[in-house]
DNA sequence: ACGTTATCCTGGTGGC
DNA sequence: TGCCACCAGGATAACG
């Protein structure tokens, strides 16, 4: 569900309010993910330090300092002996979400599909509940999941290994996308969803970004003109960018962690728009279906 | 190698 | 009201 901005929305939240805490309690109430939760990652980053929250592509990091100053036994081997400074890594899939309670701000009781909660404070003495912030993992269809990598090793992590450039970076334009879909014979709207070929963007804005562009969805992405392509990475950077700054696109359940909703939604011109009038020309928007996957345009805009 | 389809899940909606 | 088919912001294994 969440794709780069909602992502981006959450991680701000979490660093906002995170940053600087000590993890005081970690519980998985249910394991059931893409991949299951593992069992070990409450004992590994209980008495952590949260030094930051990153984003790359639909990923969040979370960056946990290993429990350090005062480890009770020695390391025994020279493995263990390397600084364990871990990366929690959290994917939403389609439904999933985050909440944050503040201090004193708790919630009654745990909600139906939470996954994963976790307690951080301000000190490792003061262990009282109340005084703690609060994160909820929550995902009813269980697309997401919760993985913990070390930061040395995330480079060559599975899950970021192979995925594309993000697309806010600098280095990212239209030379660069244009590399990427070289030679595609697939569309331009499944090219843009392939996280290989540029990261983060998901169903909605690879729509958006097009109608932006004034390319059709349906066209060849390796047999688009330099030109279009150069226009096209522009549209997918400022869509991206005004989504942020709206605090990302609420359909259906999606909030931000302290449950407001994001305003993009008010901004959407041709997604979940099939049979509405186009913004600039007044033709029908059109849905169609390419590999798997909704896509609205205009006819009339998009060539 | 590449592109498309099927699949993993739960929940909401709309038709009958 | 119930029942059922279909849809959903993602990623990937399996298939042609």
């Amino acid at each position: 569900m969440p794709e780069l901005p909602e992502v981006e929305t959450v991680r701000t939240a979490m660093e906002n309010q995170m940053q600087g805490l000590l993890i005081r309690k970690v519980i998985i109430s249910d394991k059931r993910m893409r991949w299951p939760i593992p069992e070990n990652l409450p004992e590994r980053i209980t008495g952590g330090v949260i030094m930051g929250v990153r984003r790359r592509a639909k990923y969040l990091l979370i960056d946990i300092t290993s429990k350090s100053g005062n480890r009770q036994e020695q390391p025994k081997d020279e493995e263990a002996k390397k600084t364990k400074d871990w990366c929690l890594l959290l994917h939403l899939g389609m439904s999933g979400s985050v909440r944050i309670y503040p201090p004193d701000h708790h919630p009654p009781q745990p909600q139906k599909h939470d996954h994963l909660i976790i307690w951080a404070g301000q000190d490792q003495n003061h262990d009282h509940a109340g005084a703690s912030t609060i994160m909820v993992l929550n995902d009813p269809r269980r697309f997401g999941g919760a993985q913990l990598i070390l930061r040395q090793d995330q480079d060559q992590h599975p899950l970021l290994r192979t995925l594309g450039a993000e697309p806010l970076g600098n280095q990212w334009n239209g030379a660069a996308l244009m590399t990427a879909i070289k030679g595609r014979k697939t569309s331009i709207k499944a090219a843009l969803l392939d996280q290989q070929v540029v990261s983060g963007i998901g169903n909605i804005y690879a729509s958006e970004a097009l109608y932006q562009a004034g390319i059709s969805p349906k066209r060849q992405a390796g047999n688009i003109s330099t030109a279009r392509i150069e226009t096209l990475t522009g549209a997918v950077k400022d869509v991206l960018r005004r989504a942020i700054a709206a605090g990302g696109t609420s359909l259906r359940d999606h909030v931000q962690p302290g449950g407001e909703i994001g305003y993009f939604v008010q901004k959407l011109h041709v997604y979940g728009r099939e049979g509405e009038t186009c913004h600039q020309c007044k033709t029908p928007i059109k849905m169609i279906r390419q590999s798997g996957r909704s896509s609205f345009y205009c006819p009339q805009c998009q060539r």
